[in-house]
DNA sequence: CTGGGGACGGGGCCC
DNA sequence: AGGGCCCCGTCCCCA
């Protein structure tokens, strides 16, 4: 397989075509690894590459606030269906000079797409800032600005029922609930997905461990929705969900 | 109330 | 610069 594993998205432990067992060993990790301490390890390994994108990272612990716990499903428990996962088809070591930003450290494949990062570093009231004439949002950036005005701009129409989406992939997504395919499939039981978010969801729920913990009372949820749920609802019912909970 | 799934939007990165 | 892909997240509904 030339598969590579990458950084630590999810997206790195789904393979790119039918699941196919136990071919790809180099994917497993030494029990009782989970996909997150494996996240956590990559990243901590002193040779691998960096993360290449500002996405957040579950570094273990409770999520409580800000860090994840580790423990969870193993890494060979996805398989996906409909071959998209491209992305991390690496030649033979794409060796490597990043482009860093002086300002945060995120680092870049190329100069231009840390040009295009370095805008998001404007302020607001920078005289760079544009408006969008839609809605009135502010962009910093300009790249985001553009892709902000797609979302406007809902071309992309569906043939059975006309509903229309800024994205042709939201509209793929759309099309998968009148045709019920579901590309996505969890290794773990065998149920399908239409779409990979719900795949990724539906993996935590696998989990033997609950990553999410309420600040007050404790109570673990292996979903943030649900922790928010949570919050909403049962234990600070009638009070604002806390930024800072007391503890006790 | 919690657990789970379906549908979808926004935004970031790579090519 | 634009398109494609992906991730994160949310909302809603139902059991």
């Amino acid at each position: 397989m030339t598969f590579v594993m990458g950084h630590g998205y999810i997206s790195d432990y789904i393979t790119p075509s039918v699941y196919d067992g136990d071919s790809n060993g180099a994917i497993k990790v030494p029990s009782p690894d989970t996909l997150y301490t494996a996240v956590q390890s990559e990243y901590g390994a002193p040779d691998s590459e960096p993360p290449d994108s500002p996405r957040s990272e579950i570094t273990g612990g409770y999520i409580n606030g800000d860090t994840a716990v580790s423990e969870g499903y193993s890494v060979d428990t996805f398989f996906i269906t409909d071959g998209r996962s491209r992305r991390k088809v690496l030649t033979g070591g794409r060796s490597i000079q990043r482009h860093s930003c002086s300002e945060c450290g995120k680092s870049y494949a190329t100069s231009s797409n840390l040009s295009r990062h370095k805008q998001t570093h404007r302020s607001l009231d920078s005289k760079l800032a544009k408006k969008c004439p839609t809605c009135g949002k502010v962009y910093v950036s300009m790249p985001a600005m553009a892709m902000h005005l797609l979302t406007h701009d809902l071309k992309h129409k569906c043939d059975t029922c006309g509903k229309a989406f800024s994205r042709p992939w939201l509209l793929q997504g759309h099309l998968r609930s009148h045709t019920g395919e579901k590309p996505f499939g969890c290794a773990h039981c065998g149920k399908a997905f239409a779409d990979r978010s719900n795949l990724r969801a539906h993996m935590q729920t696998h989990s033997a461990f609950k990553h999410y913990k309420c600040k007050r009372c404790s109570k673990t949820f292996a979903l943030k929705s649900y922790l928010n749920k949570h919050y909403e609802s049962a234990c600070f019912k009638g009070s604002v969900p806390p930024l800072s909970p007391e503890e006790d």
